[in-house]
DNA sequence: AGGTTGACCTGGACGC
DNA sequence: TGCGTCCAGGTCAACC
């Protein structure tokens, strides 16, 4: 599930591979995949420059002169590219877009469900889908990271994935890094210190830099995350809560426990998260 | 208005 | 081996 590391990872790729190339044409294979724009407006992208690809909170954004392509990956978005012979080869399961450029570079975003998926077709000063995004969690400054959480009166874990708040933290990503701050998920955000707070804002800002720097994270199983290149991520082996419920704890050794929080599977350690 | 819940979707893991 | 069942979860809409 593509969180802010694999979507940075992905951008980063992207962007190294179609960055500053001129579009030769974009193929539209499943048009319910478009929730923004027309399908002209993709296809009218022929003969465009790409200014560059970036990411914000769990999107890729591709950027031309008129117009931005937002990617959402949803659970079990993928981009891969392919360049000279490579483009020859079948174009993966679920691909709904290719990005065609004049130099034989291609890109191709796949997508085998469509929970919380879509491509938005937006104007050079339209935001869409970004519009709701709070600050990116990775670049947040620290006063207003315990201003913008302290707004809210949920559970500290449904605070952290909530988008608008923070963009970028998704289910992995907020276990580990709660496990890393002894912070219980379910404390209510109103008994979580300033301290805690602060000390939670650094931790969540080193836990995706080392994401980042290791490619993401891979989990077995449904959408399983590779790069464009199909590296799989290498901070999966990093997870100390993430999924581990049942095993124990890698710090007390206490048995990792499970339970559920806005819809989500959580799971932290009942001794060292209070 | 903020908080919470459920729908959406489908591949893969797991059990018999 | 093959079938059935369950689980995963980001986003949005709808409701409280």
């Amino acid at each position: 599930m593509p969180e802010l590391p694999e979507a940075q990872t992905i951008a980063s790729a992207l962007d190294k591979a179609i960055g500053g190339k001129t579009v030769q044409g974009i193929r539209l294979l499943r048009r319910d995949f478009l929730k923004t724009g027309a399908p002209r407006d993709l296809t009218a992208l022929a003969g465009q420059r790409i200014q560059r690809v970036f990411r914000r909170g769990k999107s890729v954004v591709i950027v031309f002169a008129a117009r931005r392509v937002v990617l959402q990956l949803g659970m079990s978005g993928r981009v891969y590219v392919a360049a000279g012979a490579a483009t020859a080869e079948p174009l993966p399961p679920h691909t709904h877009i290719v990005i065609a450029c004049t130099d034989g570079a291609e890109a191709r975003y796949a997508n085998a469900r469509r929970i919380a998926s879509g491509v938005h077709v937006l104007a050079a000063d339209e935001l869409g889908p970004l519009a709701r995004m709070g600050p990116d969690a990775n670049t947040i400054g620290r006063a207003e990271f315990i201003a913008r959480i302290r707004a809210r009166r949920t559970p500290i874990k449904a605070a952290l994935l909530n988008q608008s708040i923070l963009a970028g933290v998704g289910n992995i990503y907020a276990d580990e890094s709660l496990f890393r701050a002894g912070i219980r998920p379910t404390r209510a955000v109103t008994a979580v210190s300033d301290a805690d707070l602060a000390r939670l804002h650094g931790i969540i800002g080193r836990v995706l830099a080392e994401a980042i720097a290791a490619g993401g994270s891979t989990i077995k199983g449904s959408g399983k995350y590779a790069d464009p290149h199909g590296e799989v991520g290498g901070f999966t082996t990093a997870h100390r809560a993430y999924g581990r419920y049942g095993q124990p704890c890698q710090k007390c050794h206490a048995k990792l426990r499970r339970t559920e929080i806005g819809g989500r599977t959580t799971t932290y350690c009942p001794h060292c998260q209070k």
